[in-house]
RNA sequence: GGGCUAGUAGCUCAGCUGGCUAGAGCGCACCCCUGAUAAGGGUGAGGUCGGAGGUUCGAGUCCUCUCUGGCCCA
């Protein structure tokens, strides 16, 4: 029996079926580089439509870890995307240097190695260099390190000039924003309560802080109140004295700043009168209060609600003046009296209430931990921590203390010199949300809600209200820090001790800044600084300013402030466009990279710096908790890339619903890489089956393509093409919306369904078996090569690695590439009747598999008869039996039901191994159809 | 404690303004092919839609409460 194995066309192609990720990616990556890829596509699209998409900046301390990957993965398929549609993205990607976080880190690892101790005996300015110097090493290194990793994503972005928020023209542009603020009259000093080291004489940030235990007093003190008519009324009951407000506190030394008690307006008080003294306190606490003090009478006079109590007024139990009693909602029952002390210059919560009720940041502690000459004298120039036993005294000897004892508590201590802290209030400055803009006297405040409200679009839609919610509550900014480890705020002081800090002057030193770095400011004299400044022509320079006497302030920005204004030293300073059209983030941003973008940008352009906010979730394990490495559940980038590669990370990545909580696991992504292995065996049949055919083209023109038109609508080449025209159409609308999950199933579904499941299978007979040059199987071979430049040019973005190994395999040129195209131009309608030839297929499968119970086990054993009642079904005939994947077809008019032939007693080809009806003994002995006896030339 | 957000088959997700026996893919089971072969094809079994109440002729879809996560605040 002859062999007719060598006379088919079976499929050949040099694109491996295992894709070797993290071998081969480097090699796409190290291609592209060189042929500077990116430069390439923006020269390219020169004059074509713009996408301003602007990178956030991830903070240069660490390597990268599962949400950057999201975050630079969603990023980069928004950048390739609008590369396919043509347009122009450029995307540079920043890092955010300045900040305590790395400050930290090498402060730390100065004091381990000792250097610490040799720079505190330097001069501030070579202190805080010598700091700034390590820091900016750091940074650096980072930048770095995190770049390289970034690229390895196979992330497209112009690598070769990144923003740096150290960068000295980066901080120009960013004292050019605060300059704007000042002249929209947004920026003032004001004191606030922050962390203080007594023994450094310095600020601390909550990270700079260990808790430890610490014995305090424990005090309970009565505030006498100052109308016993205005009680008498409130409880209802008649007195024959005056009652005290009792407050609780483990803070004694605060006291001289009390300025108002803080009730809860949900609470119930009670009158109580415990061994002879009458006190006001909560109701639920009276109890436990008296058990402290171990008194033995107890007798609740009256009752009130909190409400009742706001307003009331107390004498300051040794200071000559009278406070009021307030509402605030963070009163708890947990311990006290329900009756809080507040003293606005020495705690957080009290500093708002402070705020909330007009009252003054008063702090009358000193650097130095002592008293100043506000208070009464026996505590003038008394240390806080002495203080705590004189003032105990003092109320024991005026008999205002109710109870006093020692315990021990939690207590935060100075990280570095192991003391403890206190919170004392300071000058800080302020960026204001609600006083009015100079250019058309709306606040910031309702700028940013006017803005958020239609301005911008949000995706997912829910963000809008999220961040209008935060916006509403939002304080003013605090932007300055005690550190030496960022942009220097650029104010001096007047020989009088008062500040000196202009529009112009800032934007004097923005220059110097611009040209020598913020290192300027720790290494010139203020004069230097302000070589550029001209006092004559500022209107806000203080009068007979002496450029020469001033002296430099030591706060530095916060870090948002630099981040927040990158919309102007990336953005407008390199005329990438502004407002953005894109900024793209964790949902986390709506409180802090967003709303500090808006902020400044509202106030010096009067417009938001971006036109849609998309956000993406939070990475989290397979079981919905979050990733730590404390929790030892978080998975490293590293690993996932060796094990995986970059593009099977990306093919996850863009299969998941972003908008909340992402769950991952190494078994989630071992199943992305099983549907990516089907989408890839799919195009290499497809490329497998282009090995002899040569497309035509420009430069091609004896190519092999059949004009679509040739393509018959009812063939099975008509239907693919319909559906790749769909499917296109869809993938490219999903893009543009940024629902990449759509594209991904689209794009899977079209491979495993439409192509692997039906497509492919059914056209494997005329691509083997028909003669090489037939006219059928170069209009099936055409329709092949358009699917390929199709999905490679939409899978593209996805898996930049594979499309392009792909589209090098179809040219068989390297020098292609898929990414310097664009979207592959393809329109083409099937027959409308498909969907019923195609409900015609399922019918026949099924009634295939009940066929298996006869024996029918091979589908080309078989015939099939199809019920054709409308005679629709015969204008598929060609291509039915193949549709089937079965010897041939039958239309019958009268059925109901498909039936199944029996061929096995039909003879079979040798070469097709079909059962079609034309199989006989061939003039070279074989039994061939009539189509394989044409073929082999018999 | 507050704001926002999620909880649908083992897994990842669809289910628009409430309306036929709740869908898809993966995985799984069984079968076919051995000329896409560490591939390919077919058929099928899986769900009290987090829980409890309620509105309605009718709720996964609306309301209330509750549980479990996530982000941001306090």
């Amino acid at each position: 029996m002859p062999s007719y194995k060598d006379t088919l066309n079976l499929p050949k192609t040099s694109f491996p079926m295992r894709a070797n990720l993290a071998q081969n990616e480097p090699v796409s990556q190290k291609r592209w580089e060189e042929g500077a890829l990116y430069q390439r596509l923006l020269e390219a699209r020169r004059d074509a439509p713009g996408f301003a998409f602007h990178d956030g900046p991830p903070y240069a301390n660490a390597n990268i870890h599962t949400g950057h990957l999201l975050n630079k993965v969603l990023k980069d398929l928004v950048v390739r995307t609008r590369f396919l549609f043509g347009e122009r993205c450029p995307f540079v990607p920043g890092w955010d240097c300045h900040g305590l976080p790395i400050e930290h880190r090498v402060m730390t690892a100065l004091v381990e190695s000792g250097k610490a101790a040799r720079l505190a005996e330097l001069d501030d300015d070579t202190r805080r260099m010598a700091v700034r110097r390590e820091c900016a090493k750091h940074a650096e290194k980072f930048v770095k390190l995190q770049a390289t990793q970034m690229k390895r994503l196979l992330t497209l972005a112009d690598y070769d000039h990144p923003y740096i928020t150290m960068d000295p023209a980066y901080e120009r542009r960013v004292l050019e924003v605060f300059a704007d603020l000042i002249d929209q009259d947004l920026v003032y000093r004001d004191l606030k309560p922050v962390h203080w080291s007594i023994a450094n004489q310095t600020a601390l940030a909550e990270a700079e802080l260990e808790y430890e235990d610490r014995e305090d007093l424990s005090i309970y003190v009565d505030f006498e109140a100052v109308d016993r008519s205005a009680l008498e009324r409130v409880f209802g009951v008649e007195l024959d004295c005056t009652p005290s407000l009792m407050i609780w506190t483990t803070t004694p030394w605060t006291l001289p700043a009390n300025l108002a008690i803080a009730v809860n307006p949900r609470f119930r008080y009670a009158l109580a009168e415990i061994d002879g003294s009458v006190s006001v306190l909560a109701t639920e606490l009276v109890d436990r209060v008296a058990k402290v003090a171990q008194a033995e009478k107890v007798a609740i006079l009256g009752e009130a609600d909190g409400a009742a109590l706001v307003g009331l007024e107390y004498r300051h139990p040794f200071c000559d003046r009278t406070g009021k009693v307030v509402a605030a909602e963070y009163v708890t029952l947990e311990d006290g009296t329900g009756l809080v002390h507040t003293a606005p210059g020495h705690g957080d919560e009290d500093y708002r209430t402070g705020l909330k009720e007009g009252l003054e940041t008063y702090c009358p502690v000193r650097d130095d931990g002592t008293y100043d000459d506000t208070v009464p004298e026996w505590l003038r120039g008394v240390s806080v921590w002495e203080a705590n036993e004189t003032v105990a005294e003092r109320l024991a000897e005026s008999g205002h203390l109710f109870h006093s004892h020692r315990f021990v508590h939690s207590y935060p201590h100075d990280w570095r010199s192991k003391t403890p802290v206190i919170f004392r209030s300071t000058e800080q400055w302020f960026v204001a949300v609600d006083r009015p803009t100079r250019r058309d006297s709306r606040s910031l405040r309702e700028m940013g809600l006017a803005a958020t409200a239609k301005d911008v679009r949000f995706v997912p839609e829910w963000g809008r209200n999220r961040m209008r919610g935060m916006l509403e509550s939002r304080p003013d900014w605090c932007i300055s820090r005690q550190r030496a480890w960022g942009l220097p705020i650029p104010a001096f002081t007047l020989p009088d001790g008062s500040v000196f800090l202009t529009a112009a002057s800032v934007r004097a030193v923005a220059e110097a800044f611009g040209e020598r770095g913020s290192d300027a400011w720790f290494l010139e004299a203020p004069a230097r600084l302000l070589a550029s400044y001209d006092a004559a022509k500022d209107p806000d320079a203080p009068a007979g300013l002496d450029v020469g006497a001033l002296a430099k302030t030591y706060d530095i920005f916060d870090v948002w402030f630099e981040s927040g204004s990158s919309w102007n030293a990336v953005m407008r300073a390199r005329g990438l466009g502004y407002p953005a059209d894109l900024y793209l983030e964790g949902s986390d941003q709506h409180r802090g990279w967003f709303q500090l973008s808006l902020l400044p940008a509202l106030g010096a352009t009067g417009q938001a710096p971006f036109r849609t906010l998309l956000t993406h979730g939070f990475i989290v394990d397979k079981d919905g908790r979050k990733m730590s490495k404390s929790l030892g559940n978080a998975l490293e980038v590293e690993d996932l890339l060796k094990e995986f590669g970059a593009d099977i990370c990306r093919w996850w990545t863009s299969s998941l619903a972003y908008d909340n909580d992402i769950k991952l696991d190494l078994e989630f992504i071992r199943l992305a890489g099983e549907s990516y292995r089907k989408v890839r065996n799919t195009l290499r049949f497809l490329l497998s089956n282009l090995d002899d055919f040569a497309p035509s083209s420009p430069e091609c023109e004896d190519g092999m393509c059949v004009p679509l038109d040739a393509i018959p609508p009812t063939s099975i080449d008509g239907w693919v093409l319909g559906e790749a025209a769909a499917m296109q159409q869809e993938v490219l609308d999903a893009y543009r919306r940024y629902e990449f999950r759509t594209a991904h199933q689209l794009l899977f579904d079209f491979c495993n369904d439409t192509l692997s499941a039906v497509y492919c299978v059914a056209v494997k007979d005329r691509l083997y078996c028909d003669r090489k040059d037939a006219p059928r199987r170069r209009r099936t071979q055409t329709v092949l090569w358009d699917l390929v430049e199709v999905l490679a040019r939409l899978l593209a973005p996805i898996m930049p690695h594979t499309a392009d190994e792909v589209y090098q395999a179809l040219w068989r040129d390297p020098s292609r590439c898929v990414h310097e195209q664009t979207v592959m131009p393809l329109a083409y309608t099937a027959d409308a009747a498909w969907p019923k030839a195609m409900a015609a297929r399922d019918a026949a499968l099924k009634a295939m598999e009940q066929a298996k119970a006869r024996g029918i086990e091979n589908p080309l054993d078989a015939g099939v008869v199809l019920p054709d009642p409308d005679g629709t079904l015969a204008r598929f005939k060609a291509d039915l039996a193949d549709l089937l994947g079965v010897s041939r077809v039958e239309l019958d008019p009268s059925a109901k039901e498909p039936s199944i032939v029996d061929l096995r007693n039909e003879p079979r080809c040798e070469r097709s191994w079909k059962r079609d009806g034309t199989v006989k003994q061939r003039s070279d002995g074989g039994l061939l159809t009539d189509r394989d006896a044409e073929a082999v030339g018999v």
